[in-house]
DNA sequence: CGTGTTATTGAAGTGTATCAAATTGCGTGG
DNA sequence: CCACGCAATTTGATACACTTCAATAACACG
């Protein structure tokens, strides 16, 4: 079974207008104008779980545009390590930041999962952008609400142990992204700490009885409130 | 002798077209008709060495363009200390996220010494954007910026040792901020640590011949390269 | 039904925060 | 200009949370 026998048939291939992710963000939502440019200019590509769609270091080329499966921007370290900058779900973006910046990217893009994407090419972006400044605005939006929550991350990172930031992790990671399974590196590398932290603070935290994971690899969140009491103070 | 003693003189008091700062940034150097919203509109402000232009959790009004001294953005955390998410110099910007964000401040601004602000009420930056798109994009380029920055901290946070960061901090407040003094405590916030680590750290440097700190409270960076070398990996 | 990946548990080492106390340097007011 | 007082610096001792390394067990996958 090779990827290509995935690609849906000629005459299934969706188009802007009939799109599920017509609505989930501010390209795909866009006026009649922009969803014609993005028809035809518009690449869709499919990776499989663990093949990467970009690497730290190529030049961007244009923006992505994820409608199915799940998408993890690392950074992998002198110390061989990695870790988890964002995560990108269906309706999510992806590549705009090293675009904007103009440089390259300074992060890898790794399918977590079967992903479907859409990539739309730097000058056809560019033409979206001159004839509709209020998207414009609204990657305004996005990198300010990004900045954001990559401040609150180091922040955290000095504030909190480790256990606090599992604690906030799984409930991040089950909030965005629903009925998804995590292995503890996952949670690891985004929490920032290692599997056998994040190990011993969920036995730690079953026997506090805020979480169950007596169900193979699944980790059910049983007290969400307390979970939250651990990191966020006021 | 107060505040109001050091500000210029009515027939003193700067306009855009000869302000020092015309050409330091993305707003100052706008075409003539920016200038003029920005003559219009603008309010200077002046602030002492420790006093605070605005406070976690305010609502941003507008956008502070920094003229003269050094302004640093600071989050304090439960336990009560604060870390330094950003500094902006004479020509930067400040206020610009939240804004953007469309959401309260998340961080307080102090001012590091005296400096002297123009303040741009929201309004009339609306229509500055309004007519030039391209100071629109020449902002997404700063928080993409941002935002790159603000993932490599986070990143270096969790990969390098307490001494690295110290080489980095100063490093990084040497080439960004000439001809200023830092405390220790500054550079702890900077670099994510205590002024006790900072000050050991500092020792073990001089004693490799890395930097003097003989002069009082200055310190003087002898071997650039080497401090580079400890944290930039490859 | 093997094989590699993930999970789990244990033991050991260490870097760094924390607390405390002495010293220095600096600005302010007399 | 000096002296005072406060803030920043410096040094030491202690504690401990977390990483690291290692070894076994459970699981998923072809």
């Amino acid at each position: 079974m090779t990827a290509a026998e995935k690609r849906p048939k000629k005459d299934e291939i969706k188009n802007c207008q009939t799109c599920g992710m017509k609505l989930e963000n501010v390209i795909c939502s866009g006026p009649p104008d922009v969803l014609q440019i993005l028809d035809r200019a518009k690449v869709e590509s499919f990776y499989r779980n663990g093949q990467y769609i970009f690497y730290s270091g190529n030049q961007p080329l244009g923006i992505y545009l994820v409608s199915k499966g799940l998408v993890k921007l690392e950074v992998s370290t002198a110390t061989g390590h990695s870790h988890t900058l964002r995560i990108i779900g269906p309706g999510g973006i992806l590549g705009y930041r090293s675009l904007f910046a103009n440089e390259p990217y300074q992060a890898s893009a790794l399918a977590m999962e079967d992903v479907e994407i859409c990539f739309i090419p730097k000058a056809d972006m560019q033409m979206v952008f001159k004839n509709h400044p209020e998207i414009v605005l609204k990657f305004l939006n996005i990198l300010a609400d990004d900045l954001h929550q990559a401040e609150k991350k180091w922040m955290n990172q000095m504030d909190m142990g480790a256990s606090e930031r599992v604690a906030e992790a799984l409930v991040f990671l089950q909030e965005n992204f629903k009925n998804q399974e995590w292995t503890r590196r996952d949670i690891a590398q985004w929490a920032g700490t290692t599997p056998e932290t994040v190990m011993r603070t969920l036995a730690q935290f079953e026997k506090d009885g805020l979480v169950n994971q007596s169900s193979g690899r699944q980790i059910i969140i049983l007290d969400l409130d307390s979970l939250k009491t651990k990191y966020s103070h006021h």
